[in-house]
DNA sequence: GTAATTGCAAAGCTTTTGCAATTTA
DNA sequence: TAAATTGCAAAAGCTTTGCAATTAC
């Protein structure tokens, strides 16, 4: 399941100073093979069957170091434990009403949003089209 | 603190068969009184004030409630406690790409997307006009 | 009067943390 | 070899729940 992708997340890590272990590298490659999100137990239980060893509170501090490296996001609604999600690359537009300006972010909100969407209403968002109208925040805070 | 709108939350409660007891009123005026989001922890400091005897799973107990009225919800991001909002009314739309059907939504999920976007990049978002495009529950799956 | 609600205390669950042993670079 | 990481166990923190007493309708 050794992927470019699970190349690249371990580079990262390393890249600032951090350590690529055998846990971490089957942790990222079930993350990666994994589909849209899942809990910190049911990763645990699916690097077990590669690696038994592996203890629940590993999985956790590798789930924060990757959060930190914004590879993942946590997203933890109503009684269920937190859902891990992979940072898409997707890109939305936020235009100021007031001054024009245009700021380009990709923010993993519109993600959590897609989600809440599809769970509620059935409806599959084409985030590359997003463009939200309001107030940037030179416009809204004068 | 008594305001038409507490009143009206009261009033849907007890359309339920619910109760409006002491402890309800004061919790949601405070709920009302109070800004964009709070914990149940700093509610129930609120409500102390002036119902002292009050007890924190009370409050629990009575957000839970509104929740399931759809007059609150919950926004638990991160490490912190959960974040509790009023529900807003205003109005989305979903626009499918593929039949032209709008559905017009008030899901609670603009709500937390904005408060992210504001948290992250200042950003104001005018929830008004937002219009999604995607594929509807029906298109999506075919 | 009956059913809902409350306060309290205790339990539940997810997540985090201290520490000695191990492993990586 | 020095610093990072792990497994384990224990703790922490938020939230929920059982129960007897109280209160609303």
């Amino acid at each position: 399941m050794r992927t470019a992708e699970a190349d690249d997340l371990l580079a990262r890590l390393k890249d600032v100073g951090l350590r690529a272990t055998t846990q971490r590298r089957v942790i990222v490659e079930a993350l990666l093979a994994q589909g849209d999100h899942i809990t910190a137990e049911e990763l645990t239980e699916i690097v077990k069957a590669r690696y038994p060893e592996v203890h629940l509170a590993t999985v956790y501090r590798t789930l924060e170091v990757l959060e930190s490296l914004g590879a993942l996001y946590r997203l933890s609604l109503g009684h269920e434990p937190t859902q891990w999600h992979l940072t898409e690359r997707a890109h939305q537009h936020l235009v100021c009403d007031v001054c024009g300006r245009v700021q380009e972010v990709s923010d993993p909100a519109f993600a959590r949003l897609a989600a809440s969407l599809m769970k509620a209403h059935g409806f599959h968002p084409d985030l590359r089209h997003v463009a939200l109208r309001g107030r940037c925040s030179g416009c809204a805070s004068g």
